[in-house]
DNA sequence: CAGTATCCGTCCGGATACTG
DNA sequence: CAGTATCCGGACGGATACTG
């Protein structure tokens, strides 16, 4: 029989209850821009147009409301110089390079894991045609 | 001037690419219900039921797909006893387990964080509300 | 018990146009 | 340069009904 383990063990959040504040957490994390913005952030500070060419095939419109979630929760720092044209410089704040840790894990562990996912993928596609058709 | 790292450290993968077979996967790991299935399966095997308690808020759709999806990406192991009522056990994979260290500890930060995240984020509204009315 | 099938509203995210 | 505003299709995700 499953029990459920120690939840109070760092303060009673439990992210596996809807309504616990973690989960909204959880949800502003597991997110592909998200992690990627961090990743980007984490060697030193970025320009707009800089996230935007290294994002490849991120719009301009879900880099700006992603960094403005991160601004938000505090994450990353947004930074202008009231200049023309204006310059907005955006950096990692001590939390979001504490969690941008973390981000680059799954983004490297994406990276190193390319072929394990797709042959088991090729597999089990396999396994459902010869399902379908057994000679 | 930002200059790219060096992408080919590991394999010359690179999730910021759009059309890198990493993105794709990142694309799977960065998911609220990924994260939560795979955390709540790390204690050890669990049967659909359980899971679809444990993890609150998820529908019999939603826990149903994402279990296909993970079992797919060859993640998580589906064990069917055809017995009556019918019984089946989920647990994680070798490769299901490797990245269940990164998705616990995602989780396990969110959890952490509450407090840090939602003090953030009730300064960054008060500030955005006092522009709209300098008195 | 553990699904599949279907319907349907929401909102995510892309494309485009415009601005300080 | 770094946005904002608007439109829109399609996918996401919930609710419900049915089944081996």
């Amino acid at each position: 029989m499953y029990t459920v383990p120690d939840l109070r063990a760092h303060g009673g959040a439990d992210a596996f209850l809807r309504n616990c504040a973690s989960r909204a957490v959880l949800d502003l994390l597991t997110n592909k821009w998200v992690c990627l913005v961090i990743g980007a952030l984490r060697p030193g500070t970025m320009r707009f147009g800089e996230l935007r060419r290294r994002l490849d095939g991120i719009t301009q419109k879900m880099l700006t409301q992603t960094l403005r979630d991160l601004e938000r929760a505090g994450l990353v720092n947004r930074d202008l110089y009231p200049s023309v044209p204006p310059k907005v410089e955006y950096s990692l704040t001590p939390l979001g390079e504490n969690v941008g840790v973390l981000m680059d894990a799954i983004r490297v562990w994406a990276e190193d894991h390319i072929e394990d996912i797709r042959t088991a993928q090729v597999t089990y596609d396999a396994k459902a045609t010869e399902e379908l058709q057994p000679i």
